[in-house]
DNA sequence: TAAGTTTATTGCAATATTACGATAAATAAG
DNA sequence: CTTATTTATCGTAATATTGCAATAAACTTA
């Protein structure tokens, strides 16, 4: 118990499921925000730009980077991250297809 | 510790982490497409797709419907559930614009 | 009213997530 | 080599999530 059965369910499903929970912490959303918006990539700034300790900022870096979502580039004794363009793309037409499912009409008991 | 520190995000951050929760289990994702893809409103029907047991597809249906996406309706000692239009179209747009922010094509570093 | 059907709730165990202090590791500067 | 700077890792505490057996609740039918 308390373990994700996620063999009972399909690769497209346990990889939305994935993916979303990679969404699913506001820390991760704004760390992807910033380095969206952020005209050079950013590394240690995201600890003062975001108001969490060092070692939370890192290790949610660590999961967005284990998923494929950024990649890491160390410039001297700092870390520049980076949005992987091609996972963001792929990842995006997958979640895409998700919210864009066509809803029968006939669907109406309530 | 181990709590989310959500008065540090913003609104919208906030909103694309809960949204994501929604979808960030396999059973909540198979669950939904099972109501997009039926063309009658399905039930306990969903216990014998979804291969878990009766209180835990039971939670998972509270959970979404109390996010609001999905809608329950009692007939006799069944209940029926469908997708709420209305909130999946508005998370859609918030996701939506989440999914494709621009890449500021400087951003190079790795 | 009694028995059957379906769904929700309760209670609990197992595991996962979040957060951060302490500290290690890596590099740069003096 | 020593010190400062930056990031990663370890260890641990607090909380959240997942799953299900047991059971309650609501309704139907006999």
């Amino acid at each position: 118990m308390g373990v994700t059965k996620s063999e009972k369910f399909s690769e497209e499903q346990n990889q939305i499921a994935n993916i979303s929970k990679a969404f699913a912490h506001p820390a991760r959303v704004a760390i992807l925000q910033q380095l969206f918006k952020m005209d050079t990539c950013i590394c240690g700034d995201l600890v003062a730009e975001i108001g969490l300790a060092q070692p939370t900022i890192s290790q949610h870096l660590k999961e967005l980077k284990n998923l494929g979502l950024i990649k890491g580039n160390v410039e001297g004794t700092s870390v520049c991250y980076c949005i992987n363009k091609e996972v963001w793309e792929t990842f995006k037409e997958l979640f895409t297809a998700f919210l864009n499912q066509d809803l029968n009409s006939k669907n109406q008991c309530c």
